[in-house]
DNA sequence: CTAATACTTGACTAAATTACTAGGTTAAGT
DNA sequence: ACTTAACCTAGTAATTTAGTCAAGTATTAG
């Protein structure tokens, strides 16, 4: 487990679309401005998330990514683990030994950390967030301001037929 | 809040200092070659633990480092702050804003995992680790097997008068 | 005192990771 | 057709990580 900018870049672009979820497609333009990094970067870091299929690209106009699966399945864990690709655990893991065959204890101590800090992560889900009330309409109102019109549009529809 | 090799090596040299606490200072020469990674490099992260109060050295034969406090008030949270020395939270909040003088959402929502992620590994000590029965016997023999003689015979000393 | 041990500091280098740039191709909507 | 935006590839600048080298200072055993 590893958590470095990459890892917040992912989580806070999946809360972006976890928001958007049901009202369309986000692009990444739209997420490059708000998160203030390039654009390529994020298609690499995107293209990531659709091998891992937690997200799904939607070509053409009107286009952009939205959500692979419902808000609810989908980790912290796993977006941190899908845009990391790290598979080195421990320096000494690999081979399995640390010195004259031995696994150091600290090593031992540090993997059980580290897998509790998987579980920790791995039992907080995109809809925790999202799901809060109001949280909806606060967006559609950055959204405008923003200049997402597109986004606010459907957003707005979106609630009116939620109203219903 | 931000977790790499060099938070992962500060959090288990801690353990080990943590493991012989109160037999005797452990060298950086030992964790050197028990973790596998440069005697000058885990001289620049002590550095760095030592200035933030998190651990002391002693000079001269038989030297080396120890906790410069009790390992039941050491966390994994202070350890990796202390190594990472890391302030930028996210890309704009230094600033305040995001883009027309609103914060993003998605910001909010990552700043708000972040402090759970933190309070998670604030509440996690040195001691939850060490404390485990057996756990001190076992590095005993491990520093013997590993050349650590210096230290295998102290904590045998020490476990002599703990059976009093 | 002297030598051995161990911490301290600074400057410098190699490797890895992060972030960006520039050029495309492909699919879908108007 | 034309535009939009995903998708792909290669290269590269910037930063961080990790390690090296060298010249110190402090402590203590003998």
């Amino acid at each position: 487990m590893r958590l470095s900018t990459k890892g917040r870049y992912g989580v806070t672009a999946m809360m972006d679309l976890a928001i958007h979820d049901g009202v369309g497609p986000v692009t990444l333009a739209d997420i490059s401005q708000c998160q203030g990094i390039s654009l390529s970067y994020l298609e690499q870091l995107f293209s990531k998330l659709r091998k891992h299929g937690l997200v799904e690209g939607v070509r053409g106009p009107g286009g952009g990514y939205k959500l692979a699966r419902p808000a609810e399945g989908i980790t912290v864990a796993e977006i941190i683990a899908a845009v990391d690709e790290r598979v080195d655990i421990t320096n000494c893991n690999g081979k399995g030994d640390c010195q004259d065959g031995q696994r150091c204890l600290t090593h031992e101590l540090w993997t059980e950390l580290s897998n509790r800090l998987f579980d920790f992560l791995n039992d907080i889900t995109l809809s925790q967030f999202v799901s809060r009330p109001g949280i909806r309409e606060l967006a559609m109102q950055r959204d405008q301001i923003n200049g997402r019109f597109a986004l606010a549009k459907r957003q707005a529809s979106a609630l009116r037929q939620e109203a219903r």
